[in-house]
DNA sequence: GTATAATCGAGACGGTACGTCCCGTCTTAGT
DNA sequence: ACTAAGACGGGACGTACCGTCTCGATTATAC
């Protein structure tokens, strides 16, 4: 875990930072999965250390001596949750179809968002991401990251065929295609649903000038 | 303010609203300017009511009885200062070059995210809104409302010289545009630069497909 | 009332004694009143002028103006209803027989006692005049004074009829039978009956060293 | 301290007491050591959890934590203090003259109430037992108790030597002897002198009709 | 009969203290 | 050694009242 202060095999002898081979496995697993309930249950203004703690079953020292700030323990517990199945990121449907795959990725991200057990964590780190920079090295490094690599891949496929210019900024795109999503969720400055999904895909591939009118098609490409 | 609980000159029966007719004018500036400077000086975490009331020279009733929570009083300090010089929201810049307009306006958005004396109290609103949906009720009346409306009102200028389709929906353009801005800026997801507006609006306005490519100019205009 | 800072008659120009003459009748009624009722229902510690004048249908100012502090309040009220029959205070049954008519007295005392209605407030008063150096002077004026020379008046009479030395210290012999009572009460060291009373008259005839012997006639009386 | 709420070596189950064996005697001494010097320079009134909190250099919770009212603590630090020199009560003097030891005990006694150093914590405790029930409990057991029995300890020494009759109520009368002053000193309705003291054994060891004529000696014996 | 001036109800204001929650540190036992 | 437990000094919370200070709106003399 990124946020956790790990000795790096062992620890020398006068050495402040706990020695992780001897890390509770029960305990860092009651924690995080306290806290990513309790974040739910309560909000995350309400979320403390101590009520993690009491949740979990666990001495408050055990939650400090391993995060640096609650925030770190949710983004763990984060984390964990979305990590959970398998052991590394899923990479994007790639069908060839590039607008269609989009539209895919981002109508199940609008879903993701409309349920309060995965919505409320993640706008919790989220915001919790927005005043830390430590938590947002973590967050660019460990979920962001491999993330925006993910869906950088499927863009690159598609330069490779031709669906995208070869020069494009994948940085710029992905903030483009995903960036919209991000604000309308958090700032609620309108409705969230598959729609939106598409026909932000549409507009991000084909840009404004000639995008989204009713009439063409959904796939938003222009002929 | 639209986050305070005006009583509408009377009052009804079982009201426990107080008196806004005897309202201290000065106790409210010295509150929200407080606030503000407070909020620079040591971030909203640590940004407290007693902290507030302390600086204003307030008592502590005297801001619970005006306002809801701290996010309400941060709310009206940005609007304060917002509103500080003229009374209603100025409209863009309208030279008839869109993708110009658009790029002076991104810059200087850019500008006002760099320097921390307006960034941190906006990125505070900005996540408190997240957690808090009546706050979020506000700034879409109060701050963000007038200027999504003047953002749409240069759309249309633009439609009708026939630079945007006539059936563009604007929110989803709005949100396309200044999206990925926001989205970078709280999550410092990449840097935020001048560079990176200009790319963003050309990228808007062409779409992925079609943007960004060498050969095609700066304005990001399609010959 | 002693309590209150009347200007004695009609106050001249530039003073800020109110103005007796045109006092509100009808809220010192509803302030006594509302005073005398909450104590008994919240106890003195949870009265506040708030309350009063809440319950009152008065304003804070009200009560500011014509009494100086909380205890001065309930003096009054108790006070008035004190008074509320006769004008003065009413003297000690004189049948001839001391021991008897003290009993009797003594009896009705611990009556009240018991009341909470009436022993609430009065211990709230006992214990305000403890701290409060004026309002001691203006319960010894007022409200122990009178009773005090009615308790010595009885005690003269005694006197006169032989029953108690001519140079007997009346004051001292008003607190050795009433003192007993009163602290017990206020304690709560000892259970306050009607056989309390009676032996502590006895005692207090009689001395120590003679009285309360089982066998002895109620009365106190030595043979 | 009766006033505090132990756990008894261990907790039973559901038990929200905190574990007395952990607590810190520095604290609970800087605690009691503050109230008492507090309430002799601002006055019980003015007294205030806060106070003694910052005067003690603790926090708030470690007192509210142990002592479950401001009238507690002052408890506990007028029993500190009492008991600070001894571990148990003193017994009273006994010369085998009664009246002379009693005089002797209860001058002192109007010492003690003239020292506001010790009068103002024991008139608060006073009047803060008059209106808190549990606490007169603890004062009844702990501070009034150990006291009363050593007076009566006298008196029954007393009776042995055939001063005072054998069938005598004692609490009766320690209450005659005592209650007059106590009485006194909080109602202020008289001067508290060496004199009244002595006037005071007389009266409550001969009786009203038998005390304070000429020709008897001040012993308050009778020939 | 009107001025005119004080009191009245109401309640906002700058404050103090309340009793609670939680912070992050520290200590003690137990495994 | 790390753990569960939790006491500790401290900071802030949101509430209740304090006593002072305006506000109109009644009154009740004094012109």
């Amino acid at each position: 875990m990124s946020t956790e202060r790990n000795s790096p095999a062992g620890g020398t002898a006068r050495d402040r930072t706990p020695n992780a081979a001897r890390r509770s496995e029960a305990s860092r697993r009651a924690i995080l999965t306290a806290a990513f309930d309790l974040v739910g249950e309560v909000g995350y203004a309400r979320l403390s250390i101590e009520g993690i703690a009491a949740r979990a079953g666990v001495g408050k020292q055990t939650i400090y001596r391993w995060w640096p700030s609650k925030g770190a323990v949710l983004f763990d517990a984060v984390l964990m949750l979305a990590q959970d199945p398998g052991g590394g990121t899923a990479a994007l449907p790639d069908t060839g179809d590039l607008a269609a795959d989009l539209g895919l990725v981002l109508r199940a991200t609008v879903d993701e968002f409309a349920d309060p057990r995965f919505s409320e964590p993640l706008r919790a780190l989220s915001t919790e991401i927005a005043h830390d920079p430590a938590l947002a090295r973590s967050y660019a490094e460990r979920l962001d990251g491999p993330l925006r690599e993910a869906k950088k891949d499927r863009l690159r496929s598609a330069q490779r065929v031709g669906d995208l210019p070869e020069d494009l900024d994948l940085d710029l795109a992905v903030d483009l295609i995903w960036g919209p999503l991000t604000a309308r969720w958090l700032h609620r400055t309108g409705p969230l649903t598959h729609a939106f999904a598409d026909a932000l895909v549409a507009a991000a591939l084909d840009g404004l000038r000639g995008a989204a009118a009713p009439g063409r098609d959904g796939t938003g490409r222009r002929e």
